[in-house]
DNA sequence: CGCCACATTGACTCCCATCAAACATTGTGG
DNA sequence: CCACAATGTTTGATGGGAGTCAATGTGGCG
């Protein structure tokens, strides 16, 4: 007696990919879940959620990149997580949002009710998976802030993009950025000058081809790994 | 038709500490969780699995405190986390621990048969739970870890331990690290020189009184809260 | 006491942030 | 179509915060 249901709920994965999850099984909330979704479509650097709103729903990227981030008060941002298709977020602990959440590109979000999503074990089911996969990330992603060098830092960012996004049908090695300099540096702890630097380094090493500002090329498979140290 | 649930697994919460969550409802495999779940204990810097080591269970702090942490292949530490009472780690997403398990304090940790904990719906709602607090404060670190300089770090770690502690009896505003500097230095991306001349600035400066080495009394909170940056 | 591990302090270096200016890219309107 | 903002990026010069290396201090324990 399984509840139909809506395939794309079953992706997520994170940094800008997806991949599968099972759910779907017996007599819960499911339903009520499903019934409340609803999709929303946004352009480019919009705005989908600032941190401390009140979270009443859970969402879900269809498609599209959008990125989470935290602000000090004196203007300081940390970008603390990148989401491409199938991830979920804005699922709060507490009542309000713990990020903002901008779109990186056009976006498709789909939103749940919270409530509903709490009820459903189908749900918590997913939700549990996708934690556990972003807080993996997030693992990742704190030895990267705390123990890595600008050089490694960049170097790791570029080459997670590209296995991401080699699964796709497009031209391999050759990453879309999608992010400008400023938002790229926010998530990786450095400041725009030396994002800049590291990428004109690695050019003038001959690691990467820059075609055009947001599409680089890797042309040293092999000298990016060295520098990212293990990937 | 409640099954009877030991209390200790709606506790948990993150950075060293334990809040209530709820959980069992209807029919489901929670049974055979806790039919299978066993209880260890650990001394003081014991080894409670390694990064790599196949994920079999999930773990449960009943008492204590412990620290995740990844290395880089040339030695460096990150540490990822730390986890107080209650507070679920070791749920790996793939096959294999994502990260080290080290004991801080003596320890009590619970194990739950992650086959079984993967089919209990209560379960996962618990975990979904638990990843979501985790995932938050990973968050939290990740600003942290990218945007703050070596004294702010410091004082919110200071500050945060507190916050903490305040819930227990003992005398407020003294805090226990039970961590060494180079454990802390770790944990906040700096080395264990640059933790210990932010200690005795603080010291210096009387926001801190350094009652022993791992006892740390805030004098001065509100200037804590002015280094710490809004907390 | 004297060892041992851990912590503190000092001197020096270097990576990255900061400030500033030039350069590139895109879109707009004359 | 080109001039020209407007935005975003690159490059340069400089300084400071934190890392590194080294020596000294300190507390705990056999």
């Amino acid at each position: 007696m399984n509840t139909v249901v809506d395939r794309s709920l079953l992706q997520g994965a994170t940094p800008f990919g997806g991949c599968g999850v099972l759910g779907a099984d017996g007599v819960d909330g499911m339903d009520d879940v499903l019934r409340t979704a609803c999709v929303s479509r946004y352009g480019q650097h919009d705005t989908i959620f600032f941190e401390g709103d009140r979270a009443e729903t859970v969402c879900q990227l269809v498609e599209g990149a959008v990125m989470l981030y935290k602000l000090l008060p004196d203007g300081r941002r940390q970008v603390v997580e990148l989401l491409g298709p199938g991830d979920v977020f804005g699922f709060a602990q507490g009542e309000f949002r713990d990020s903002s959440a901008e779109t990186l590109t056009a976006t498709r979000v789909r939103f749940y009710d919270r409530r509903h999503a709490e009820r459903s074990c189908s749900f918590q089911r997913v939700i549990a998976r996708q934690m556990l996969v972003q807080l993996e990330a997030m693992h990742e992603h704190a030895v990267l802030l705390g123990r890595m060098s600008a050089m490694e830092r960049v170097a790791r960012f570029l080459l997670r993009l590209a296995v991401h996004v080699a699964g796709e049908a497009s031209e391999p090695e050759v990453v879309r950025l999608s992010m400008t300099r400023q938002e790229i540096a926010d998530y990786l702890g450095l400041t725009i000058e030396t994002v800049s630097r590291s990428f004109s380094e690695l050019r003038r090493r001959g690691v990467i081809v820059l075609e055009k500002q947001d599409r680089v090329r890797i042309a040293n498979q092999r000298a990016m790994e060295d520098l990212a140290i293990a990937c």
